[in-house]
Formats: structure tokens, C-alpha cells, sequence
DNA sequence: CGTCTTTGACCGGCGC
DNA sequence: GCGCCGGTCAAAGACG
């Protein structure tokens, strides 16, 4: 199932940023309200955001990543617990912003397979656990509603995507083959 | 049939 | 050491 492909555009209203580097996703065709973002960047799955001293960091940037010796594509923290291999703490690019909506999964244009949801403490709400579904992309994200205010749903992202937003290419696909088309018949007829 | 969600179990970190 | 908590796994089932 992909509810993501018809979730309504839901409006940011709060902003957080946790590393200035970092590569956040948000949905497309969304009432953003984060200023200075080069959205090109964004959305050919590079780092985007520019320099914000004005935001506030509300998510911890620390994660798993694995030492020497371990296989990068395992990076997840417990499965490799589990096979005996080493962690060390290190900062990994995560981000998270408040949205208002309706919707608890926001479409930003990438494929996520939920793979856990977890009841938290001091929250009626659940939260979601997400993984992108590109094989070799590693990008993770977290969706929860405000235990305050239900109508605003938290979501952390994880990860940089190392993968151009599939979403975008399959719009702009078309369209380019046709503009190829177009110039390449522009230099037949001035030739 | 392939993809995705659900959900209970499991594991490690952390505070006491 | 113990219990709580957050994060992940993986089997089973749903869905298109």
C-alpha cells in the first residue's frame, strides 16, 4: 500500500534544525515556512539547507554508526548489536519539523516502508518508525503526534538520501526527453 | 505475486 | 542487577 501517493499537502508551521548540513526532505508542493532553502539541492537528494542560526535545534544529532571492520550497509544499531559488531556514537544528519495536518505520513516525494511503531511514554499517540525503501539508501524517519496538540505531527528524518527523489524524477522525465526532442529538432532546422 | 503494514518479541542503553 | 524504555526484527496477514 502507498498512502503516501495521495496524502494532501499538509503546511509546515515549525521548523527545526539539528545539523546545518543536514539533508531533510520535506513534502512537495508544501506551504513551507522555512526560509533560505535551495530546494534544487533538495530535491536531487543533495544537502540543502543553508545556514539557519535562527533555528532551533530539537532533535539530538548523535547516532550508531559502525567502526572499522563492520559492513556499512548494516549500520542499523541493534541488528549488528546482535552480531556481535562494535558501535561507536557519531553525529548523523537528522532533522525534524512540525507539520499540521491531518495525515500522519507526509508525501515528500520518497518511498518509506514502515517496518515499527512504538507506544512512547507520556504520548496517547504511537510513534512510527520508516525506513526508505531505496536498496541502498539508508535514510530513516520517525512520525508521532504531539501528545499536546494532536493536529501537529513531529517527523524525524535520519540520513541523507544518496538517491535522486524518485517522485520528481518520474515528473520531470518526460519532460526532459521532450525538450531533448525539441532541441534536437531546433539544430536540424537552423542546420 | 510482490509490496507493504501490523504487531509481538527481542535487544541494548540507561537510571536507580 | 533489575526494570523501564526506545528502536529494530521478522513472521503473518492484507492489499492491489
Amino acid at each position: 500500500m502507498d498512502g503516501q501517493e495521495t496524502t494532501p499537502p499538509p503546511a509546515v508551521t515549525a521548523p527545526f534544525l539539528s545539523t546545518p548540513s543536514s539533508s531533510l526532505h520535506p513534502p512537495l508542493d508544501t506551504q513551507v515556512l522555512i526560509p533560505d532553502i535551495d530546494w534544487v539541492s533538495l530535491l536531487s537528494g543533495q544537502s540543502f539547507l543553508g545556514h539557519d542560526d535562527r533555528s532551533k535545534p530539537m532533535i539530538e544529532t548523535s547516532s550508531f554508526m559502525p567502526q572499522t571492520g563492520c559492513d556499512p550497509q548494516t549500520e542499523n544499531g541493534n541488528r549488528d548489536k546482535r552480531k556481535g559488531c562494535r558501535f561507536k556514537k557519531t553525529i548523523r544528519p537528522r532533522f525534524a519539523f512540525q507539520t499540521r495536518s491531518a495525515d500522519d505520513i507526509l508525501d515528500d516525494g520518497y518511498r518509506w516502508r514502515k517496518y515499527g511503531q512504538k507506544a512512547v511514554k507520556n504520548s496517547n499517540y504511537p510513534r512510527s518508525y520508516y525506513r526508505c525503501t531505496h536498496h541502498t539508501c539508508n535514510v530513516k524517519k520517525q512520525v508521532q503526534r504531539l501528545a499536546k496538540d494532536s493536529s501537529i505531527v513531529v517527523t524525524t528524518y535520519e540520513g541523507i538520501h544518496n538517491h535522486p527523489c524518485e517522485k520528481l524524477m518520474e515528473t520531470l522525465t518526460p519532460l526532459l526527453k521532450q525538450m531533448q526532442f525539441l532541441s534536437r529538432f531546433n539544430i536540424n532546422f537552423q542546420s
